[in-house]
This record gives C-alpha cells, sequence and structure tokens, in this order.
DNA sequence: CGTTTTGTTTCAGA
DNA sequence: GTCTGAAACAAAAC
C-alpha cells in the first residue's frame, strides 16, 4: 500500500475518533483496547499512526496488507479488530507495532509527499546528493519520497521519459527539479483516482503491453540496487547519457 | 493454475 | 563498519 492510500485510510477512521470502542482483538505486544477509544489517525509516507487513549501504534500494511470496514474477509483472522456499537475496523496482514510519544513526534514530515510540509527543496537537496544513485533507486528511498512505492515510481520515471537506470548525477537540473516535482504531482492524482476507485485504468505504463505513446513493447526489468520490478519504454524512457 | 507482486526487516556472510 | 542476498512474512491479481 502506498502512501496516497493511507491517507485516504485517515479520512475513513475520522467517524470513529472519540468513540467507545466495545470490545477488540489485539496482537499480543499491544495493551487491551477496550473501553479505550481512538483520538486520531495520522500517516507518514507508508506509516499509519493511531493514536488512542492508552497507546499509540504504527501499522505498516507492506506489500499485501489491508483493512476493512463492516466488511470482514472470510476465513481470515484479522490482526487487529475494533468493535464498535454498530461498527468494526479490521486490519489483515499487517505489521504493527507499539510507538512512544517521542517516536511519533519524530517524524519529518517535510518528506512526506501527501503532506502540506512537503519540501521540493529538501527532495531536490537530497537528490544533489547521490549523484551515483539511479533514479529508480532514489524514487524508492523513504527519506526521500516518504510514501513513494513501485507503482508510483514506474509511472513517475514515464511522465519525465526518463529510463530507471539513469543515474541521478547525469540529469540535468531542469530534469532533477522536473523529477521532483512529477513525484509529488503523482502523489496526489494518486490519492484522486484512487479515492475514485479508477487508480489502474490511469496507468500509464505498470503492467502495460505497449507504450501508450510510440506503440513500442514495454520492457519488463527489476532494476537498480532494488532489483524492484520497472516497466518503461525502450524509446520514450531511454537509457542516458 | 502457477507466477507475480502497491514492502520492509533481519541476519548471515563477504 | 558496510554491503549484498536470501529468508520471512503472506495473499490477491494476473
Amino acid at each position: 500500500m502506498e502512501g496516497p492510500s493511507l491517507v485516504i485510510a485517515t479520512e475513513e477512521f475520522t467517524p470513529f475518533y472519540k468513540k467507545r470502542i466495545s470490545s477488540s482483538v489485539v496482537p499480543q505486544s499491544m495493551k487491551s483496547l477496550d473501553g479505550k477509544k481512538l483520538l486520531k489517525a495520522e500517516s507518514w509516507g507508508k506509516h499509519l499512526l493511531l493514536f488512542f487513549s492508552n497507546q499509540i501504534i504504527r501499522i505498516h500494511f507492506l506489500m499485501f496488507g489491508s483493512y476493512r470496514i463492516n466488511n470482514p474477509r472470510e476465513n481470515r483472522i484479522p490482526k487487529l479488530q475494533l468493535n464498535y456499537k454498530n461498527d468494526s475496523i479490521f486490519f489483515y496482514s499487517c505489521a504493527i507495532r507499539v510507538i512512544s510519544e517521542e517516536d511519533a513526534e519524530a517524524y519529518d514530515h517535510s518528506v512526506d509527499l501527501m503532506s502540506k510540509e512537503w519540501s521540493h527543496k529538501k527532495a531536490l537537496k537530497s537528490l544533489r546528493n547521490l549523484p551515483e544513485a539511479y533514479v529508480c533507486d532514489v524514487l524508492m528511498d523513504q527519506e526521500i519520497f516518504s510514501g513513494l512505492g513501485n507503482i508510483m515510481k514506474n509511472e513517475i520515471l514515464f511522465r519525465c521519459k526518463l529510463h530507471p537506470e539513469t543515474k541521478v548525477g547525469d540529469l540535468s537540473s531542469r530534469e532533477q527539479n522536473q523529477l521532483v516535482k512529477e513525484a509529488k504531482n503523482y502523489a496526489h492524482d494518486f490519492y484522486d483516482w484512487k479515492k475514485i476507485n479508477q487508480l489502474k485504468r490511469h496507468w500509464l505504463i505498470m503492467r502495460k503491453k505497449k507504450c501508450p505513446v510510440c506503440g513500442r513493447t514495454v520492457i519488463k526489468k527489476a532494476t537498480g540496487k532494488l532489483k524492484r520490478l520497472s516497466h518503461f519504454c525502450p524509446r520514450c524512457q531511454k537509457k542516458f547519457p
């Protein structure tokens, strides 16, 4: 689950703020939530923070995690379940960790693509310090572009007409600038499309057979140090230099 | 129906 | 110290 989806999650939880949790199922690392309340939900990149009246937890959905409201998955045991008077929230296959208030306050929201504190300048500065890194790797760096995942990576590189294995140092300052700009733009487009359930239909290169611009066969290759799969057009996203 | 994949942490070994 | 690869986790979509 990528950053924008977590922002949507926090929005879906706001109706439950300050309501009494009648019963709960929690992992062993957590205190019981019976009779407690969710005070607020926040996100930082791919981290979902839930502030309860007796503890703060961090949820990471990894690749396969999910949550449901009033619609449990059949034959699946939730890691976390919150039962309200008339509603229930379920969390599946996610990593849950209890964190301290200091931990929660230590998040730097200026690197979170979805935050209003997002700093274009700071990201640009980080890029300039990594001239030897591949663009496909820096985009996935959660300390620079927190919330950015593999789908966003591929779509952003296509928009910027960049080959995934281009080195950051080989980009002009205009190209570096555009990369940072599109990272933020795409995150917000992702959010808008996901909200109306039209994310996939807006993919231009991700899991496509042909390039929508020139019709060439899309290349699928595990790229960079991270070896995550990249989808790219060999003509429109030519290797540089 | 077998493979792939919206991801990260941990640990052994180089 | 620092890097790399593999394992572990886990399940829907293709």
